[in-house]
This record gives C-alpha cells, sequence and structure tokens, in this order.
DNA sequence: CTATGTGAATTTATTCACAGCA
DNA sequence: TGCTGTGAATAAATTCACATAG
C-alpha cells in the first residue's frame, strides 16, 4: 500500500506523531518501536503502524523506525519542513501568550508581525516585533505571509478575516468562537477553548 | 430511533450546535431550521439532523426546532446544565488570558480557585480570585472543585496531573503539549495549540 | 523471537432520499 | 409546500491477525 490517499484523520494524527518524535530523538533515541511511540503519545500501536504505512517503510522488524527519517518525511507532507513566516493579529492576553510561546518555532512556524487595533499598544515592542495598525494589513503580502493567527473578540473576527483574505493569506489559526466565512481556497482551523472545556464533564465519572 | 446510545462523534458536536444556538437565540429567534444552525455554523443540514435524532424530536415539519427547548436539551447530555466550580492551574499569559476571557461562563464554568508556582505571583488578586501557592492544592477537595485547567509548561505538567488526581479531579482541560497519564476514571482534553497550527500548511493551497 | 506492514474483517460515521407531518 | 426524522446505502476508519523480514 505504497502508493495511497493518505486518510485525513491520519493528518490529524501526524503532528501529534511528530511531538513524540521529537521529544523522544531529544533523548538521543536514534529507533523507536512503534509500541514505545504508542506509549509516550497514549495511543495504540496498530494505529500507528496503519498510518505509516500510507506513505512508506521506515521499520525494520525487530527493531523500530529511525526517527530521523520519520521525522523529515511527516516534516515534508505536513509542508512544515519549510519556514511558515506567521502573523499574529490581536495582542490580548491570548496574543501575549501566543507571541511569546517558543513551541512554534520547533515546526516552522516565525511570528515576524503582529497587529491591533488598540493605540496604546501599538508601537510597543515585544520579542523584537513592534507592534503595528491592523490598518496596515496590506504589508501582509510585502512581507510573504500567507498564515494568520486571528486571537481578537468574536465581534470582529469574520470582518478581520475578510481583510486577511483580501492581502493574500492562505490559512488561518483562529481562536475566536465563531465560523469563519472565507473563500475555499483559504483554510481555516479553529480552536474555541470553550468548546473544548465544554465536552469535558461529559465524560467526567458522576462526582 | 429515539432510544439510541449517542456516538462520539455527535457529543464533539454537540457544544458547536450549544454555540450556534445560543448566538442564535440572543437574536430573540424563537425557531430555528437545520439549514439556518448549519449556514451559522458552516457545517450540513443532514449532519445536524442526524446528531439530533439520538436524542429526540424537537422540530416541527415546515416550521424547525425550538431553539430554547434544544439549547436545554442538548445542555442537560452535556452536563452543562449544572454550573461547574473550576480551577486554574498556572496563571502565565495563558492563564491570565483564560482568567479573563468571560466565554466559559456561558458555559456554566466557574474559575473560582487559580494556584501558580512563582511567588512573584502568588498573593496577587485577579477578577476577585486570589492566586494561590500549589502546594495548597489539596483545598480544591474542600472547595468541591472537580475540574481543572492546567497551563503551566510541559516540564512540569505530568507531576502537576498527578496532584490534581489525587486531591480527586475528574477532568482535565491540558495546554501543555503532551499526553497525561491518568487513571481511567480522569478525564483529560488536551487543546495543543501548536498541533493545530501545525495541520494548516498541509491544507493550505500552493503559494 | 521481536516488530513491521498490510489485506481483510469489523465497527463506525456520513450521506442520501424520502415518507410524513404542520 | 417546507422542513423534520430516520431507515437504508454508502463511505470511511479502526482493529485484528498474520505473513514476513531482521
Amino acid at each position: 500500500m505504497r502508493y495511497h490517499k493518505i486518510p485525513d484523520e491520519t493528518i490529524q494524527r501526524l503532528p501529534i506523531y511528530l511531538r513524540g518524535l521529537l521529544l523522544s530523538s531529544n533523548l538521543l533515541r536514534q529507533n523507536i518501536s512503534s509500541n514505545t511511540l504508542a506509549n509516550i503519545l497514549g495511543t495504540n500501536p496498530w494505529q500507528i503502524r496503519k498510518d505509516f504505512s500510507y506513505f512508506g517503510d521506515f521499520g525494520t522488524p525487530g527493531v523500530g523506525c529511525d526517527t530521523k527519517k520519520l521525522v523529515k518525511r511527516i516534516s515534508k507532507i505536513l509542508k512544515l519542513d519549510v519556514v511558515h513566516r506567521t502573523a499574529l493579529v490581536g495582542v490580548g492576553n491570548l496574543g501575549l501568550a501566543i507571541l511569546k510561546f517558543p513551541g512554534f518555532k520547533t515546526f516552522g512556524f516565525d511570528i515576524v508581525s503582529a497587529f491591533d487595533t488598540d493605540l496604546r499598544k501599538i508601537g510597543k515592542t515585544i520579542k523584537n516585533i513592534i507592534i503595528e495598525d491592523t490598518v496596515k494589513l496590506k504589508l501582509l503580502k510585502k512581507r510573504k505571509i500567507d498564515l494568520a493567527i486571528l486571537a481578537i473578540p468574536r465581534e470582529s473576527a469574520q470582518k478581520m478575516a475578510d481583510e486577511l483574505v483580501k492581502v493574500g493569506v492562505a490559512g488561518i489559526l483562529n481562536f475566536s468562537p465563531c465560523n469563519l466565512a472565507v473563500p475555499m481556497k483559504v483554510k481555516v482551523i479553529t480552536i474555541d477553548i470553550a468548546m473544548d472545556l465544554a465536552r469535558l464533564p461529559y465524560y467526567m465519572s458522576a462526582s
């Protein structure tokens, strides 16, 4: 099954695998078995083997998979093998947390611009990035930024998304609790923290 | 199909439906059709109707579904019909954002305690909540808090999760980029922002 | 003897299409 | 006529079980 379309669910899991592999390779492990990886991630080995089977052989039976090779291959599939110049829109508490979070760089995301509407914030510098006025959003095109993180209140989210689309952004990570209507060619992934929290009680044992 | 186990995927979607319904009822709409709701949320009507069919009749053919009734029913299923006393562990940038975010209350989550290890933060008050030392985590039991939001660096996440389990927490919303090993009876939902961002480039059109 | 890779079997979810009700 | 609710049809994902390779 070497030549096969990778299912969407597999794509969803690849970043998790990548995380586990990087964690493991930090420990200077050269090879890893599906069992070990499953343990680290809290999944099962079959799933991992099946997922990997969609894009080629890595494993040596009896030994495991070459960690570095796997990392490279998965990064390539996810297009994380090139640096993605990213803009942050909305430098509130959440925006700040995102701006200061070191974990993005690991996966090739470089936040190079930050925007806000608040005059008190505009002009300030955080992590070597000057916060600029959102009216200057068209700078994104010049700066070759095609990815944006949207961390603003719901009320203005759709409007700002429209602006981002206009200046040529191809992907948006949206933290506003709402659906964003965008052209088909633009991909939006929404993280709605309250929604994830809202799933918890259902699964919690009666207390 | 009135008496039927609700599939997991449906449970995952219920909070989204709830969000849409609340949004819609804010507009003083009494009834809503699966088509309208699908438009708001960016899904399709069949899915919604199918999902709703697992737990009873709401709709009036030709008219739509009673918004209020639906909200009540979904809230009940997700156990969001009671207030959940919640603790925040880790008051960094992300923790602050969470603490100040008003959206949790809508779904019945009341953040009543906050903890940190940083001596400079302990004792400070934010939103009427005094930040306490994590060594006092056992207070959770006394305060009848069974739900925790964990917003701390990965290095200490597992250790803190162990503590939380010890003091009787039944659910954890985990923002650390790692799997948490917990007893089966405890439910963990992990939000790994970098992981979600890492899925974006794959879906972005070649730029 | 251990761990991979994958067809086949099973389970689960999505989509369709339409009967039936207001 | 418009919209619901749901069996049936389709599609997809997960799990199993085992042949195979080091």
